[in-house]
DNA sequence: ATATATAGTTTACACTGTAAACAGTGTAAA
DNA sequence: TTTACACTGTTTACAGTGTAAACTATATAT
């Protein structure tokens, strides 16, 4: 049986409003999101979209994990646009998806990674669905180093054992792969989106103008030596 | 001859709004700064505030500078914690500042360098004060390459011509040092903040526990290795 | 055909930033 | 010392926001 006509009105509702949203925070960022000039544009009233969203942070929620899912998605094409043996250009093609997502999609990566909107944390909800898109990066490290690509530097860091701790606990909660990988994916992480975000905030442009295309390549090309992956 | 009368009591005004102002954004973070709500605690109306400064944003403006100024103060502190030679140690030293001082305002830190607060970019009057705080972790840098200092990796890395043209030019224009030094210390910006913005936005933490200071501390370490300042 | 769940509107309230007109006060010039 | 003016603030007003409550119309289920 298909969905009843109502469900399915129901749900083409939800998408259009946010996709309505969508085109707003690309239009005025997303501070400015307006739940009247939403539904001014639905052509209908305010209220109306509390039937659909308990108040405006539920609604910047559901955006939000649309947004995170769209941008794992990117990740992972950037990831298996290399052979599953080819290790560093999985990594490269990953990183170079993350920095383009965020180009392409500023307000939407502004959303995720920048300011909490209002109070301080999202809601829980979120939480897994953000840790999807760090699984990726995880993922791309863990299976370097399984196939013991992983040299150097990297390889040979000594982690603190307080941090190898913390490691084991998240390992024995589900997470994958050994302290390792998930420290030098944290790490790694660190750097992608202090990249990303200092250019998408302006601060990386006023040094490096329209070179920082460059610089983010040579950054990549950095961290793929640290993880030993080349060379 | 001292300040006049009225000129005094203008200053202290503004310093009044602008404690105010912070006061409030330290309660409940920077999004929810109201003009009404600063008027109202000093016992006057809202309107008020328009003799001092022009709008809302120029009030923001003016706390962006001021939160500039306090972090170079402390970053250059935590330089200063160590000798002039001591390079590794000054590095060290601006980086923990860097992060603690994060900790201690991130409200502050996160109207620095999140979102930009409603439209894109701040105003103009910004830039400068922004690139001081900059010019500290590149002195920092630049004084250790200039010592011979700096090796290994960094010293050996070789940058694409045209990011050397673009860091050339901006030293053309005043910018102290040469591009190389230019060069990693934006990158090891870029590493700081991610470290910093992420672990503030809650995300490192859920991985991380209390572990987050190693964590820091095993970056910094790490930061320091790379640009061959200790071994 | 009737009962009920859902979708939406109307109205209302408390809040925001800010423009315009006005009043009181300190300062400076005649 | 009186007159002119600049400055600081208030009052009033308007357009915008999120959202609660009451109400209405409509689609579905019985």
């Amino acid at each position: 049986m298909t969905m009843a006509r109502r469900e399915r009105l129901r749900l083409e509702t939800i998408e259009e409003i946010k996709d309505t949203a969508w085109k707003q925070i690309g239009e005025q960022g997303a501070a400015s999101l307006s739940l009247r000039a939403i539904a001014r544009q639905m052509g209908m009233t305010a209220p109306g979209l509390y039937r659909y969203y308990k108040d405006r942070d539920a609604l910047v929620t559901a955006l939000l994990m649309d947004a995170f899912s769209s941008f794992t998605t990117s990740l992972e094409a950037g990831r298996d646009s290399c052979a599953l043996d080819d290790h560093a250009g999985r990594f490269r093609g990953m990183c170079r998806a993350y920095f383009q997502w965020a180009m392409e999609n500023p307000q939407r990566y502004v959303l995720l990674f920048g300011t909490p909107v209002q109070g301080y944390l999202f809601a829980e909800e979120v939480g897994p669905v953000a840790q999807r898109s760090f699984l990726v990066l995880q993922g791309v490290i863990g299976e370097a180093f399984v196939a013991g690509k992983i040299k150097g530097e990297a390889a040979a860091l000594k982690l603190p054992t307080s941090l190898k701790v913390q490691y084991e606990a998240l390992r024995k909660m589900g997470m994958p792969y050994t302290p390792l990988v998930t420290h030098l994916a944290l790490s790694t992480w660190n750097a992608i989106h202090g990249l990303t975000s200092l250019f998408l905030y302006g601060y990386s442009q006023s040094f490096l103008g329209s070179q920082v295309d460059r610089f983010v390549e040579s950054e990549i090309e950095r961290l793929t030596m640290f993880l030993g992956l080349k060379e």
